[in-house]
Formats: C-alpha cells, structure tokens, sequence
DNA sequence: GAAATTTGACCTAG
DNA sequence: CTAGGTCAAATTTC
C-alpha cells in the first residue's frame, strides 16, 4: 500500500547502475557515431551510420528502461493490482513483467522513421471529414498493461472502432495539445485479454508539447524524501525531450481525464477508474516514486524520436543527475 | 459556457 | 470491398 521501497529495491542497486553505465557508453558510442555522421554527411539522413546509430540508440533507451523498469518493478507491484504480472505480450514471450512495456526488450516497433506529416489542406473543407492519410509507416510502439494508465500526457479521445476480430473496441486518442502545440502523437488503446486484462496501448508520434513541464517541478519537490532512496530526477532539461516527456506525467487534470470512465467504452476505461489511480504508471504522487512501470516505455519509445532521429538524435540531451540513495548519475549526451 | 467524449460518417491502404 | 484511422457534429460533463 505505502510505497516504501523494499531492500530488494536496493538491492538491485547494482543492477541498476550497470544499466546506466551501460547506457552511458553506449550514449558515448552514439556521439561519436552521429559526430561521425554529421561530419561526413552533407545533409538529411540516409547514411549507413544510422543504422548503427539507431542500434546503439536502442540499446540505450533499453538500459534505461531496464534499470527504470528494475525500479518500478517493486513498486508497481505492490501499488498496482497486485499479482497482475500479464504474460502480456501477445506474442507469448511469458517473461515475468514483459508485459508491462516491451521496452525490457527493447521490443519498440519502429516501423519507419518517416512520419508523416499530413497535410490536411482539404480538412479545411468543413465536410472533409476523415481527410487524413492513414498512418501505415509512422513510427509506433507498443506496450501492455495490466489496466489502463496514465502515461503523464494530456489525452483526448477522438475515437473508437470496434476491430475486427477483436473483443474489445480500440480506443483513439490524441494529444491534447495537438492544435495548441501542434504535438502530433497519438495512442491506441484496446484490451486486448479478458481474464487477466491487458491492455494494449500502441503509440504513434512523439510529444512535441510542453505539458510535462511541471514533472520535475513536482520531482524536485518530492526530494526531499531522501528516505525513498530512490528517484530519478531530471534536471533542468526542459526541452521537449521525448525521454523526459514521458515522466511529465502529472498534471493531475491528465490522469483525471484519461481516467474518466466511458461509458460506452466496454469497461474498457471504466476498469481504471479514479480508485484506481495507482495503476496509473505515473500518478501524480507526492512520492519520488512517481515513476512507474510504464514511464521507461513512454520515455523509451519516444526518445526513438521521428523528428530528432535525423539530426541530433539525442544532442543536447542531458539526463539529469540520477539519484540513487546519496549518489548521482549525471547523463550527458 | 467551455472542454471532453461519443458516435456515425468519411477516407485510405491493402 | 473491408478494415482501420480520423473527423466533426452532437452530446455529456464539469
């Protein structure tokens, strides 16, 4: 119930620095890769060093999510239904926790880094509904919760489709800030298991907007929990940076939002309701422990940025100092 | 009254 | 043609 972090949080302490120096090298290896690559490249992408820099950029976002993940486990399971470790993946993989994001795999599906930017020039036409170019090759990932969470982000549904073969209807959802911040990512959300329900949230896009700001205010504020041991906070890396846009979580008004149930929605919303608000990976929570389970996916997919992945795909990135007990990790990229 | 959700229509890829 | 994705008017919620 309390989110005391158990010993055995610590004790995979170590566990957990191995994944950051892991992930601080192979960042370094990235630098030097994209260094390599800006320098002998002209212009726009398409070189073979991509190739190796998306590789080592996977390998990176899943260090991090390995060690978040090692974090957020205990906790997640003591704060959410409890035992509800899903077999998850679909495709039957069984690992303990896989399901919760697929990121422990680094199993992100990244189709094409092509988003594509559809240009609605004809939704001008009031009637022009459904003007859109169907997203066949934007960049997605996908992950399965044992219940709906919040992924700290402003969601508004704009839709739902009944699937074929599907029990479940999916659910469509776009950033709130799409107009406002013109930020183009969007979700699916369909529970795709009875029994033990899962849900299987697909993202698409990445955060371009702002909303997350407050995350590290509310972190920052939460530091003085020493006694938590563990947090992770990011420092003063207020750029959109999809890593970090991912711990944003925390206006309250998102969680609220993406918890309201629906009615017509098959329980599909309904069975994450406000009570319960701790299945919500990142809840506001005056805890340090805000981050949960699903906060490396979030995090994880989006670092695999559309936008950035050309250019600097992680240049200007600093991970904030990490905190481990008395200790701090400072990433720099 | 504003904002979010619902829901059927519209559109596109396969 | 079908299934999936999005739009936007209508409805609901706050």
């Amino acid at each position: 119930m309390e989110l005391s972090w158990p010993d055995s949080v610590l004790s995979n302490r170590e566990r957990v620095m191995e994944e950051l120096i892991q992930g601080r090298e192979l960042a370094s290896q990235l630098c030097r890769v994209l260094d390599d690559h800006k320098s002998t490249l002209v212009s726009g992408c398409g070189g073979g060093d991509v190739g190796s820099a998306e590789g080592l950029v996977t390998k990176i976002l899943g260090s991090f999510a390995n060690t978040i993940f090692i974090l957020n486990g205990k906790e997640a399971d003591g704060e959410i239904v409890s035992g509800d470790q899903i077999q998850g993946n679909s495709s039957g993989g069984g690992s303990a926790d896989s399901s919760s994001w697929d990121a422990n795999h680094a199993i992100i599906k990244s189709e094409d880094f092509h988003e594509e930017i559809s240009c609605k020039s004809a939704s001008t036409f009031k009637d022009r509904r459904g003007s859109y170019k169907r997203r066949k090759t934007s960049h997605s990932w996908t992950r399965d919760t044992p219940a709906l969470t919040d992924d700290g982000h402003a969601w508004r549904k704009y839709g739902q489709k009944v699937i074929h073969n599907a029990n479940h209807p999916r659910n469509y959802f776009r950033c709130t800030h799409k107009f406002d911040q013109s930020c183009q990512a969007t979700k699916h959300v369909q529970q795709i298991l009875d029994d033990p329900p899962v849900f299987r949230t697909t993202y698409y896009g990445n955060h371009t907007c702002r909303d997350y700001l407050k995350a590290s205010e509310l972190i920052l504020d939460c530091t003085s929990h020493t006694e938590s041991s563990s947090y992770i906070r990011f420092g003063d890396n207020k750029q959109d940076h999809p890593f970090f846009s991912s711990f944003t979580s925390v206006k309250k008004e998102v969680v609220v939002k993406e918890e309201k149930p629906q009615p017509s929605d098959e329980h599909l919303m309904a069975s994450h309701h406000h009570n319960r608000s701790s299945s919500g990976d990142y809840n506001v929570s005056p805890h340090p422990t805000a981050f949960k389970s699903s906060c490396p996916l979030s995090g994880l997919s989006s670092t695999i940025d559309p936008y950035d992945y050309e250019g600097d795909v992680m240049s200007g990135l600093i991970v904030g100092p990490y905190y481990f007990d008395d200790e701090v990790l400072q990433y720099e990229f």
